[in-house]
Formats: structure tokens, C-alpha cells, sequence
DNA sequence: CCGAATCCTGTTTGATACTG
DNA sequence: CAGTATCAAACAGGATTCGG
């Protein structure tokens, strides 16, 4: 007794596979700040602007520990300096990148016109 | 005093744009079944397997209200009928979730093998 | 400058039972 | 069948303070 084509629950397995990795109100802005390049912690906070430090901190551990980013030790001086870059898995993520920006573009205009 | 290059800021709006109206544990799962066909209720229900149906009829209103979907009564009978459906705005997220799928399979294969 | 640690709050999500 | 009501749990997020 199957409940749907099986083409739909494969769909949305490999859909909830990948939303369980970059689901959240930051991550995806994080991503999108570090396709513009390799940036400190402090660069990424202004990109995004109203994120806390707190969050900002935590979801980079998160995306890291999924090895979607690169996190870099650069000096252990004080003050510290560090690196954050996409990985191979990261960069990996530009076509999902671009389709985002095209469909928030696409909605924000349909929403304007209705 | 730029935080950014003006690419990244336009990028970061319109993906938060985008992010407003599809973020969430279950909306793009909702729309994933909604893209196999219009469906009733349950049917979208026992394509999730573990959405409950209060969370359901949550998410429903809220894609409804932002226009990603459509609701028609069928009977006022009882039991009551009722049908789901993509609109236009619906299933202009085709391009996104062929790469959210895409990607979902990428991670998958990537973490399996590290 | 780059965070870590704590505390606190509101929202999201879920389990369960119930109704037209 | 298609939801609603209620209650409880989990989590996201913010404010503040602190340290290397």
C-alpha cells in the first residue's frame, strides 16, 4: 500500500537530506557572503548585519562540521586573526545559490504586480 | 563606509526574500508532493510520513496566504473535501527544488565517502 | 579583534485528543 | 476527511559579560 509515486518520495528525501544542512535563517546568507571570497569573522557579521555574534559563531561551527566552510587560523597573536573560506562542498552549492536569488527576485516582483 | 561589494548585498536580499516565504521544516516538502499532482489533505500528509496535521494545516494557510498554493473546497459534505494545488508562483520553484534535490544526493554521496 | 559562556525570552514544533 | 484545541517541549535568537 504505497502512499505516492515512488519519484516523489525520493524527491523529497534528497531535499530533506539537503535542508537539513543548510535550513536556517543564516546559513544560507553565510554561504552567500563567502562566494564573494575569503572573509574574517567581523566581515561576514557586516555583510549579513543583523546577526549576533552568538549565531554568527554557532552556525559557522555548524556549517564547518558539515564541511561546508573552511575555518582559518591565521594568528595566534593577539588580537587573533581568522579566515573563514567555502570548501569544494560549499562552492558546490552555487547552482541552489543562483536559483534562490532568480526565485526571490521572481516572487518579490510577482507579489509587487498582484 | 561599505561593509561589502553591492553584488553581495543585492545576492543576500533577494536569497532573504526568497528564504522568507520557503524556510521552514516542511514548506518545500509541502511543495515537493504539491509538484507530483494536486492532492487532498492526507494525501499531502502521508507523502511527509511525520508532519502532524496540525503543523500541516499551519504551513498550508501560510503558502496559501503568500500565493504558493491554492485551496478548493470540493464538498461541504461530511466528510468534507478538499484540494491542494500549486499556482504559477508555485511552480516557478521547479528550477530551486531540481537543485535542491541535486544537491541533497551531492552532499550525501560527498559525506558517505569522507 | 574574535569569539566563548551565561542567562533569558519568544517562537516553533510536536503529541494527543476532539469536532463538523 | 479535514482540520481545531490544548498543552508541553524544543529550539532559535538576543543581551550581556568575559577572555586570549
Amino acid at each position: 500500500m504505497e502512499s505516492s509515486e515512488p519519484a516523489c518520495q525520493y524527491e523529497l528525501l534528497a531535499a530533506r537530506d539537503a535542508l537539513e544542512v543548510i535550513q536556517g535563517k543564516w546559513r544560507i546568507p553565510i554561504i552567500i557572503s563567502l562566494t564573494y571570497g575569503t572573509k574574517r569573522f567581523g566581515e561576514i557579521q557586516r555583510d549579513i548585519g543583523d546577526i549576533s555574534p552568538k549565531m554568527l559563531s554557532q552556525e559557522l561551527k555548524a556549517l564547518e562540521a558539515n564541511q561546508l566552510i573552511r575555518r582559518k587560523l591565521l594568528a595566534e597573536s593577539i588580537p587573533v586573526s581568522v579566515e573563514y573560506s567555502l570548501t569544494p562542498l560549499g562552492i558546490s552549492l552555487k547552482g541552489l545559490l543562483v536559483e534562490l536569488r532568480l526565485w526571490g527576485r521572481h516572487f518579490r516582483t510577482a507579489m509587487i504586480k498582484s
